[in-house]
DNA sequence: TAAATAACTAAACGCTCGGTTAGTTATTGA
DNA sequence: TCAATAACTAACCGAGCGTTTAGTTATTTA
């Protein structure tokens, strides 16, 4: 055999992820991947091919962590209120220091033009339709609404997601909060 | 004197402007900018000094088309109720073929870092600021509310505006105008 | 009509981009 | 212990970036 890796490829990718997150994939260049990773552009290339391979392994690495997040609300019986804390939940986690960084699938979705890569395309949607399947199925579960009505509540929440993670960039804490207070006024 | 310009800045602005907004600033270059405009670097550098400088008359420029939407909303006298039918103006202003390219505005605060150029977040920042002001304004004349809460209640459209915004690249219409009547359910 | 001036064209600037490659170093198993 | 092998370093690649500049063309006015 030979030589080991000096490095553990999902610690590297997490800081890679945390990059792309802050600054978005054009702005974050392979100089920067090298000195936030800590490794060498010949091994992020040996591991992961392209820029495009760590944006990719990036995106699985943030769901990782969002699914902690996620997992917590499949297992609440809260129902429609479960939602409201992931919310809460949410913005702790998509914030920083003084602005957040948002949600990264909804930063690519916002910074993507319509000729970006299909790959990237396809896992925003992935990302997107599972977190609308985990809304459907708690809405299905605490309310006696038909389908349709079940489906419009979720693209509801989900929209209202990307409006959160645009607006931890730009607005205060407590005005995330009572946007989010305002959206379950009446749910 | 000497030789005339063969375009108009205005013209070529608003042409730099959708270029922007379809693909982003950083995806936007210089030869696309180029292209698109019709008219060569030097012209373009003569007029609008750098990239930044094309990039912050464009904002202007998306500021005075979404004006037309605003001063609509300014002149109804229909309250809460005018600001639903902009809503409804905005997903139209922001869509295209299939998929909508958002908001200017919103697409830049999402695709910005936090070292980015301060006279562009100086730009969102006013921009932002203004559409809430004429929220509040709508707000006070409607209700009997305090100024605390006609103030959250601005927010709250202000951050769903930035929901819609990214909703149009990933929604389709129908799930946008639905997002909108469940926004106005209890307003 | 000719000097002055500003807008044009097009080539080039230095730099950084994403990506590659030749050569070195460390680890392995025979 | 030493050949085989894989991970390392670092220099380099062509392309494209935003920007500048030298030289040409058109318009103005004295």
């Amino acid at each position: 055999m030979a030589r080991k890796k000096e490095y553990r490829e999902e610690e590297v990718i997490e800081k890679a992820m945390n990059l792309f997150w802050r600054n978005g994939y054009e702005t974050t260049s392979m100089q920067m991947l090298e000195k936030e990773m800590g490794i060498n552009k010949f091994s992020i290339y040996s591991s992961f091919g392209s820029k495009n391979g760590v944006f990719l392994e990036s995106i699985k690495c943030y769901k990782q962590k969002l699914n902690k997040l996620i997992n917590k609300l499949k297992a609440s019986e809260k129902g429609v209120l479960g939602i409201k804390e992931y919310f809460y939940d949410f913005i702790e986690f998509a914030r920083e220091t003084e602005f957040g960084k948002g949600c990264l699938v909804t930063n690519t979705a916002n910074e993507i033009g319509p000729d970006a890569d299909e790959k990237i395309k396809g896992a925003l949607t992935n990302f997107t339709n599972e977190v609308k399947q985990v809304f459907i199925n708690i809405l299905k579960e605490d309310t006696s609404k038909d389908d349709k009505i079940v489906e419009e509540q979720a693209d509801f929440f989900l929209i209202s997601m990307f409006g959160l993670s645009s607006a931890t960039r730009v607005f205060s804490k407590t005005q995330l909060e009572n946007y989010i207070e305002n959206i379950f006024l009446n749910k």
